[in-house]
DNA sequence: AGTACAATAGCCCCTTTGGGCTATAGCTGG
DNA sequence: CCAGCTATAGCCCAAAGGGGCTATTGTACT
């Protein structure tokens, strides 16, 4: 049995989506509220396997409810259901913590599928949004590293971790002196005065 | 028309892969090749719509093949094909920039859907990859904020731009002895010994 | 009233860092 | 062979950072 709780502000919608789910023998209702703010204590007190939430709502949205409850139930997933199949909201629930989406006005069998899809796993989402979540990791072309040398990017990658002049020469088994001038030649190649200007230059490119 | 270009080192598979494509009257291959090396060049000077790439190949693999081209063939998309469903790789593709996959033994129907898929700005995948994927996003729960004030979280956020005490202190108009404060109450709080480490601890959770 | 804590700000002292400059050895490409 | 580049390493000096301590003010909870 899979235990679903639903979190709708719209009467109609809330019923149906309530019919669609009952009708399958697996599938078990522990809690059904009109509105984030009555949810909210429900949802931590009694956690379903499921919370089925509507992104958009009156009091809060369920992006924010996500937020607030997540860190208390990470054994719960999170179904958002929006109006719109590519509305940017989808995008930030999953952030949030959101783990799929239904599209308002799915079949009985397209809300059950989804379920199952997320239980078992996965991720019931359009093609647009697994492509704008996936654009988010592409990693963007042609590093250039700058023209630094493989060298420098050996100390770079040591300064990252936060480490000394001294402890990265150990590790590289050169003088402090010769880091010291790596990093200078690094500062001049990206046109900062530290470390920390230097790594945030590097990792946004 | 799609033009469609296919790197794939098995020979028998490359073949039954450019059947099921050329039966798709939408669909133009305009290049074959059975190894990465072969392909490299030809997929520069010959950009497709879609490069099949297979993951796993006997010189380099497709993953290097598209961190290798895709900066010079940025309207190209790149969808993978794989033997594993959840194959680990696919993962890793997908960062280097692939922006789906199909797997072995699909259909000629599916592999055609999923090219259509991926061309019409969709992600073919499957929903265990789509699942991980999203989870990447997912920011930690319970930012908990290691106990830091809220002003202390502002020196943070500051610091991390590579500021000076000084220019944080101009900004935030209190002295710079006060900033450095706020930086040794932080670093106690985090047990770190520096910026980096401090800005590396908190980033990371 | 008393305790706790955040934010402010100063002091001292030492370490780390950053910038300038020089120099040598090795390698590469005209 | 020479010019250019990288990796190495040193020197000097000044600025920035980090750790220890104390102190005042204000707010908040008890």
């Amino acid at each position: 049995m899979i235990s679903i709780s639903i979190v709708e502000d719209h009467e109609n919608y809330r019923k149906s989506l309530a019919k669609a789910i009952e009708t399958h023998e697996q599938f078990n209702i522990i809690g059904v509220y009109p509105s984030a703010e009555e949810a909210i204590n429900e949802l931590v007190n009694n956690p379903p396997d499921i919370a089925i939430l509507d992104i958009k709502m009156k009091d809060i949205s369920g992006i924010e409810l996500i937020e607030q409850v997540r860190a208390q139930i990470p054994d719960t997933q999170f179904l958002m259901c929006t109006s719109f199949q590519n509305d940017e909201n989808v995008f930030n629930a999953l952030k949030a913590g959101a783990s799929g989406y239904i599209v308002k006005g799915s079949t009985a069998l397209e809300i059950q599928n989804a379920i199952l899809e997320l239980y078992d796993g996965g991720s019931p989402m359009s093609p647009y949004i697994a492509r704008k979540v996936i654009s988010m990791h592409h990693k963007q072309p042609a590093p250039s590293n700058f023209g630094l040398s493989q060298r420098e990017l050996e100390v770079l990658s040591l300064l990252s971790k936060g480490l000394l002049y001294k402890e990265i020469s150990d590790q590289l088994d050169i003088s402090p002196n010769t880091v010291k001038n790596h990093c200078k030649n690094i500062y001049k190649r990206l046109h900062v005065q530290n470390k920390v200007e230097a790594l945030n230059k590097f990792n946004s490119f």
